[in-house]
DNA sequence: AGTGCTATTGCAAAATGTTGCAATAAACCC
DNA sequence: GGGTTTATTGCAACATTTTGCAATAGCACT
């Protein structure tokens, strides 16, 4: 796990300067699952945003998404897009994420871990995907809905 | 393929008017294939819109979205969400979707049939997903880009 | 065909995102 | 600290999406 420190060094490496909202942005990533109210890992913009207008008053919403922006870009966090809405993952966590949604009830669950490592072994070796930081997302019918 | 009538009927069931906008919503999305510069089987947003304005002109585009999240809700499409944006399938197609995104480069690339296969089999096994209109999206690294 | 019920639409306002540009301020050198 | 460079911000205009509500129209029943 980085520290905030480290993360200041990968902007400046790229040649990005360190503002107060990113300070702060960055410093809410990596506390992220302190927080109350959000669930393990998941950051959602309302989440973002909210802090941000509480600690740093007067930001503008524009600058807030070109932050996110560039933290995706930087490999910071990712965005994880599912049809109910997306939510930002911290990637250094290295935490592998697997959620199932089903497509009749929109209940989403988290996978079996063992599968999870089989399916991303094969990945490995069929199409070259790198292991680090994968997250996967299953459209299908749970036992209940399924067809 | 079920037919146009088929879908109707489905709307019919479930308490919903047959209106000239899902009429020719239903339309669009049967014939997406058919349609030149659709990739096969992705509708988009874009796509939708552009079609509803030219066949029904002054229709309105809070009726669009509403329609597209009825359908939604009846399964007769399922959206499939990326970061990069998100598009609709025809469910009933029963074509199985299976993208890798990198999460460096953003390039989505289809997967390997077989493996694809397999995960499936194993997805059954473990949850009771259902075989049916599975999509799988993965978030790594590709070979060029990854770690 | 006419009537009643109510799901659907259009509309207007609000909320949420995006973009070009000029003012600002972070960073670096002296 | 003062001066220079230019990445970043705030702002305003625009685009997209969502929402409440009143008018409309689909549909069932006579
Ligand atoms: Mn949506
Ligand atoms: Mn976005
Ligand atoms: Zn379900
Ligand atoms: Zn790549």
């Amino acid at each position: 796990m980085k520290k905030h420190k480290d993360l200041l060094q990968v902007l400046k490496a790229n040649n990005m300067r360190i503002t107060p909202a990113r300070r702060f942005l960055l410093q809410f990533i990596l506390d992220s699952k302190k927080h109350a109210g959000i669930k393990t890992g998941q950051i959602t913009l309302k989440s973002i945003t909210r802090f941000m207008e509480k600690i740093l008053p007067g930001v503008n919403r524009s600058s807030i998404y070109r932050n996110i922006e560039a933290f995706k870009k930087l490999d910071i966090i990712q965005e994880i897009s599912l049809p109910s809405g997306s939510f930002f993952q911290y990637v250094f966590d290295c935490k592998v994420h697997h959620f199932y949604i089903c497509k009749s009830c929109g209940k989403a669950s988290v996978g079996n871990e063992k599968l999870f490592n089989k399916i991303e072994a094969a990945l490995k070796d069929i199409h070259g995907f790198a292991k680090a930081n994968l997250s996967i997302v299953f459209y299908g019918y749970c036992s209940k809905c399924g067809h």
